[in-house]
RNA sequence: GCCGGCGUAGCUCAGAGGUAGAGCAGCUGAUUCGUAAUCAGCAGGUCGUAGGUUCAAAUCCUAUCGCCGGCUCCA
């Protein structure tokens, strides 16, 4: 069904480009294919294309759907189809004509005086098509890479029903009210500002309280899988840097500090930092693996255009640990960081997550460290992990590093947005680099094996996701404020406060709203928060509290101790509501 | 970094050559209220920044910084 609603799609994406080519004769096609929800396609034309334009090229799409013109197909030569695009000054379609591998068929459809290269299908004919919405224009590099020319983009929503789209759009617009960094504002959660710096994050209070819960959780967790904390410097002499290679190829996205004569490097990555703790005496096989863990921040100058709220900032925690172990230890080890990540990763609330097994790309094999033997047996102990643990993955060639194979899992944001989260990288080159070994059994030195590994990813870009999975209200364990208390007028103050001080001596993050506003104003401006406590005359009097919790209203009245049993039990077993 | 759009009060936005406006938030006062918005008053802006055009610029032009949506990159 989603091939027929794929097809559908691209033929929408054919609709378009006969509409722009009518109204702005002259523009060159790039490609337009089906996409998650609709389609895009891409032109290169004269002018510039804006939102403005929408209206008017829709209206020259409804009508070639009016006409209801059949898509016909037809196989050409190659030397056919290129001297019908040359005629037609397509230079783009010519391109691509000339990249198809010698043999291949080469098709095209037509409907109208409208002609596209294209593998197809298609429906019958446009009139099939017509539920559809232009929703944004952007540019876009031919063929995807930066040093092309920029194509303009135009990008729709396209579904079966009228329905679906609208259904479609009104999720966009409620996904706005989940977005991180309106809900970051709104909660007082965190904030970044131009003037101090672009993608430096403030954690206010709230924020800072949240990232902290995170942060020990995952301590928690790693202690409990023997790992062992430590702590390194922001910044280190440049020699560190060029050693570890990353001074080469990475000098311009990192901060370089010089003082005196000397140049510092403020840390881009944990690993260098790491592997000085292991250089720092000698090691034994009996040792290993070592696990050193760190939420360590360090800072990246990220290119201006790709900073987004908490996704991509410039300064971030990595949670961040780095495994040393002997070659026969590997695949047990990716296994329990495996096991970690999709544990933690639940636990958070991400039920639905996708993983990625990214292998190198077999026709460049020059581009890598490493021998081809130890990638193909390393390729092969990730794949064996995630099939002994029934995960499904998928597998992409070309994704790995150029050290080494790597699994990653993608979080989804509110919009629908993939965010890398867990990553799980084997590391051939910096062992090489810092001449790392341990002695051996028979004595001899040999050379350690090295896992990069985050959980999270980072604890910022991983926090945006989380605010949005939860659109801003927390599971209470997790919740920066997890109690409100209202006395309903100020007789009751006193009693409130009372409670309110006995929640803090009881661990729970709390917050006494004592304002004379009316209740029902109070209920709302603590809608977020998992549990209110509401104390009325009533109350004082039968020296209990009426307790109302997030999403469910009044669940009744009790004493302040069973409520405090209630609430840590729920805390304690992680519950979710 | 690239393409397009946008920067006006803390927030959301109106104002489109003639000298700054609303709602919410804030503050003050009144209200003392029973489960998702009580009322009134006050205060708040070198219109992102720097140049330029003009008698006059939030408004036009240039540059720059930032934000938003994409592309590329990426934790």
């Amino acid at each position: 069904m989603t091939f027929d609603l794929d097809t559908y799609r691209h033929s929408t994406a054919h609709v378009l480009a006969d509409a722009v080519l009518r109204l702005f004769p002259g523009t060159k096609l790039g490609i337009g294919p089906a996409i998650e929800n609709g389609f895009y396609y891409d032109f290169e034309a004269e002018g510039r294309f804006s939102e403005a334009d929408f209206d008017a090229i829709e209206t020259k799409m409804r009508e070639i759907i009016a006409q209801d013109l059949p898509f016909e197909r037809s196989v050409l030569s190659r030397e056919e189809a290129l001297a019908l695009f040359r005629g037609l000054g397509q230079d783009y379609k010519v391109q691509l004509i000339r990249g198809l591998p010698e043999g291949e068929e080469i098709t095209v459809y037509r409907h109208g005086d409208f002609v596209d290269l294209c593998k197809g299908p298609h429906v019958g004919s446009t009139g099939e098509l017509g539920v559809f919405k232009l929703t944004s224009v952007a540019g876009a590099y031919w063929l995807g890479d930066e040093k092309n020319p920029m194509l303009q983009r135009i990008y729709g929503a396209a579904f079966r029903t009228k329905e679906e789209l609208e259904d479609h759009l009104r999720l966009l617009a409620e996904a706005k009210l989940r977005d991180h960094r309106l809900l970051g504002r709104q909660l007082d959660l965190f904030s970044i500002d131009e003037r101090v710096g672009a993608g430096l994050v403030y954690w206010h209070p709230r924020g800072a309280t949240l990232k902290r819960l995170i942060e020990d959780f995952w301590i928690e967790e790693h202690l409990r899988r023997g790992y062992e904390l430590v702590s390194t410097p922001h910044i280190a002499k440049s020699a560190l840097w060029v050693t570890s290679g990353h001074y080469s190829y990475y000098k311009d996205n990192m901060y370089i500090l010089p003082v005196g004569s000397e140049e510092y490097v403020l840390k881009p990555m944990n690993c260098p930092l790491h592997l000085q703790i292991y250089k720092s005496r000698v090691r034994s096989y009996r040792e290993l693996p070592i696990r050193y863990a760190e939420l360590g921040t360090v800072y990246r100058r990220e290119r201006s255009g790709t900073l987004q709220g908490l996704f991509r900032v410039r300064g971030y925690t990595c949670d961040d640990a780095h495994i040393f172990c002997r070659a026969d230890q590997v695949e047990a080890e990716v296994g329990s960081v495996v096991d970690l990540a999709v544990f933690m990763v639940r636990e958070l609330g991400f039920n639905e997550f996708e993983i990625e097994l990214s292998l190198r790309d077999p026709d460049k094999q020059e581009g890598y460290i490493g021998a081809p033997e130890v990638w193909d047996e390393s390729e092969s102990i990730l794949r064996r992990v995630l099939q002994a643990k029934d995960l499904m993955f998928k597998e992409v060639l070309g994704e790995a590093a150029f050290y080494g194979p790597k699994i990653d899992f993608q979080l989804v944001d509110a919009y629908g947005h993939k965010h890398q989260g867990t990553t799980i990288q084997l590391d051939f080159n910096l062992p090489e680099r810092f001449d790392l070994s341990y002695v051996s059994s028979s004595g001899a030195a040999e050379r350690p094996v090295m896992i990069h590994r985050a959980i999270l990813g980072s604890i910022e870009r991983f926090a945006g996701v989380f605010i949005e999975r939860w659109g801003g209200a927390f599971p209470l364990w997790v919740s920066p404020v997890q109690v409100a208390v209202l006395p309903i007028t100020d007789a009751q103050r006193e009693y409130a406060n009372g409670v309110y001080e006995r929640l803090l001596a009881h661990g729970f993050r709390s917050v006494l709203d004592d304002r004379a506003e009316k209740l029902g104003f109070k209920i709302r401006e603590h809608s977020k928060v998992p549990y209110t406590l509401i104390v009325g005359g009533k109350e004082v009097e039968a020296s209990n509290v009426s307790v109302r919790r997030r999403s469910h209203g009044q669940i009744g009245t009790m004493t302040l101790d069973e409520f405090v049993a209630l609430a840590s039990e729920q805390v304690r077993n992680h519950e979710v509501f």
